[in-house]
RNA sequence: GCGCCUGUAGCUCAGCUGGUAGAGCAGCGGCCUUUUAAGCCGUUGGUCGUGGGUUCGAUUCCCACCGGGCGCACCA
């Protein structure tokens, strides 16, 4: 194995090693089986911690319990052990005492190292300074560990070992555990309060000829057999559109979309979306539901509806408030978005460059840089200048504005949702136009012939959603970096990679 | 892709303007039957991310590369 003399990552001790194996062998040598088996009839530590229990007394032994996990400390008092045990549901101490087990077993608690995983059967009670422990009778061996483990009092504070060790991570950063557990009760709230409202989940393909539903580059990747280049998707939009078509009146899906793009703190390579439609709703339904979804992932997660986020705190008391973009430009920009003198202006007060920019591009470029900071919401905002919006169904009093809004909080954009275009001579046009647009990079969009024709044949007018699931999980969970709501967000591999095979598709 | 910051023992960190490395914990050998980051005695452990340069001498200064972080760009 070469090493190409890069990165961060250690290489264990071998003397730490060594020590390891050497227990190994003292533990086959008793005839324990070091990588263990079956043990049942668990409780959690956390459920074990909830018990009445009362100080250790000779003559009136207190319930018996049995844990499994890994011991996270380890403190010899000659004749007597204290060991940490934890799971994920919490911690315990455990006390050996070496008239309290066999001997055989006082021998093989002499070859516990940090980080193995033990089964016991015991005694709660409480020691002499009232801590909740294990008085352990019997003791089994479950699971080795042969890399020695980070010291638990630290915790682990290099980022890159962090992400690249998660399974360490969860064990020692408490609160990436607890991140990981409520990510999977946000989107299982987020399943129970659809399926209820009758929305049906489907799976859509992930591989794909063409790329669409949104802007963005594709990861291209290759069929043997059919000797094709597909695209792994960018957007679930236009394949639910079709179950659209196909008489699927409520319908969403929960999934994985990958994105060809940088990397930064709020943005991940692949990311989980939610994506949403109701056929004869529009995006005023779909603010209702927005408001009616994340408030019962709030009410999963907090007692309250004011949760902290960073150093602010975000107040989800309904009704949340709903301004129009032409309104909210306004107010933080201070002229009138239709003004195209007053903007430019604005514009390069801002220090934007203007050159060669149409005047919908400049607004946008105003609003983002001048009015999204100021939006720590929760905030719908709505009714967005048409050219920013393609996908998207016009006001039919005012065909300027689109009748999209996107949901904002803490200046992030959390939801975008639009009452969906359904006519496909529009539709196709908004498609040549953005290909005409956007020669240079022809894979940013695609005409969807087969999409245009799906239109043709009928889809109903009808509301849809998107919300990034990881960045509600990043609001939900107090947490500032994609990377620690996703449990392997992507990194360069570690050693030295083999050199990229050629041909390379772009860039 | 560009700019700034960063990489010292298994983990967490010191190392002043250049004199070839140090602590705590973990490990190893002892002592201890109520510890709480247990304590006491002894002890092992590092090509200071990699390669090159300057220098009598580089963890320290310079350059390149590799990994990571933050910001910008692309985007959600």
């Amino acid at each position: 194995m070469t090493k190409t003399g890069s990165s961060a990552v250690t290489e264990t001790n071998p003397e730490l090693l060594q020590a390891r194996l050497e227990k190994l062998r003292q533990l086959e040598a008793l005839g324990i089986d070091p990588w263990g088996g079956r043990f049942d009839n668990t409780q959690p530590i956390g459920d074990i911690r909830r018990l009445p229990a009362e100080p250790f007394r000779e003559d009136q032994p207190g319930p018996l319990v049995r844990a499994a996990g890994r011991v996270l400390r380890y403190r010899s008092a000659g004749k007597l052990l204290f060991l940490e045990l934890w799971d994920q549901t919490g911690r315990i101490q455990l006390m050996i005492r070496v008239n309290k087990v066999s001997e055989r077993e006082w021998q093989i608690a002499q070859l516990i190292d940090l980080g193995d995983l033990i089964g016991v059967d015991g005694e709660l009670g409480k020691t002499k300074t009232g801590e909740l422990t294990i008085q352990v009778t019997r003791l089994t061996y479950l699971t080795k560990s042969l890399e020695p483990h980070p010291k638990d009092v630290f915790g682990l504070e290099d980022i890159e070992y962090r992400l690249r060790h998660r399974y360490l991570d969860m064990i020692y950063t408490a609160d990436t555990l607890r991140r990981a557990q409520q990510r999977v009760l946000i989107i299982r709230t987020i399943r129970n309060y659809l399926d209820r409202l009758g929305y049906m989940e489907v799976e859509t393909p992930t591989l794909q000829a063409i790329a669409g539903g949104a802007a963005a580059r594709p990861f291209i990747t290759h069929h043997n057999a059919l000797n094709i280049d597909l695209y792994l998707r960018i957007a679930l939009e236009l394949y639910l559109k079709r179950l659209l078509v196909g008489g699927l009146e409520k319908v969403y899906e929960i999934g994985r979309v990958f994105r060809n793009e940088g990397i930064s703190p709020r943005h991940n390579p692949e990311f989980t979306m939610l994506e949403l439609y109701h056929a004869y709703s529009d995006y005023h339904g779909m603010m209702d539901l927005t408001e009616g979804l994340i408030l019962a992932c709030v009410d999963a997660l907090y007692p309250s509806r004011i949760i902290p986020y960073g150093d602010k705190m975000i107040d989800f008391t309904p009704p949340w408030k709903r301004a129009s973009y032409a309104e909210l430009f306004r107010e933080y920009v201070g002229c009138d978005m239709l003004d195209e003198v007053k903007v430019a202006a604005a514009a390069r007060a801002e220090g934007i460059d203007t050159t060669g920019k149409e005047h919908a591009v400049l607004v946008h470029e105003l609003f983002e840089d001048v009015v999204e900071e100021k939006l720590i919401g929760p905030i719908f905002v709505y009714d967005y200048p048409a050219p920013l919006c393609p996908l998207t169904k016009r006001k039919r009093d005012n065909p300027a504005i689109a009748e999209r809004f996107e949901l904002y909080v803490h200046s992030m954009e959390l939801a975008n949702a639009y009452t969906e275009l359904n006519d496909p001579i529009t539709q196709e046009q908004t498609f040549s136009r953005q290909l005409a647009g956007l020669s240079e990079d022809e894979s940013m969009a695609r005409m969807d012939r087969d999409f245009i024709r799906a239109l043709r044949f009928g889809m109903p007018p009808a509301g849809g959603l998107g919300i990034g699931i990881d960045r509600l999980v990043m609001l939900l969970t107090n947490t500032q970096t994609i990377r620690d709501v996703i449990l392997f967000p992507l990194l360069r591999p570690e050693s030295g990679p083999p050199a990229p095979q050629k041909p390379h598709h772009e860039t």
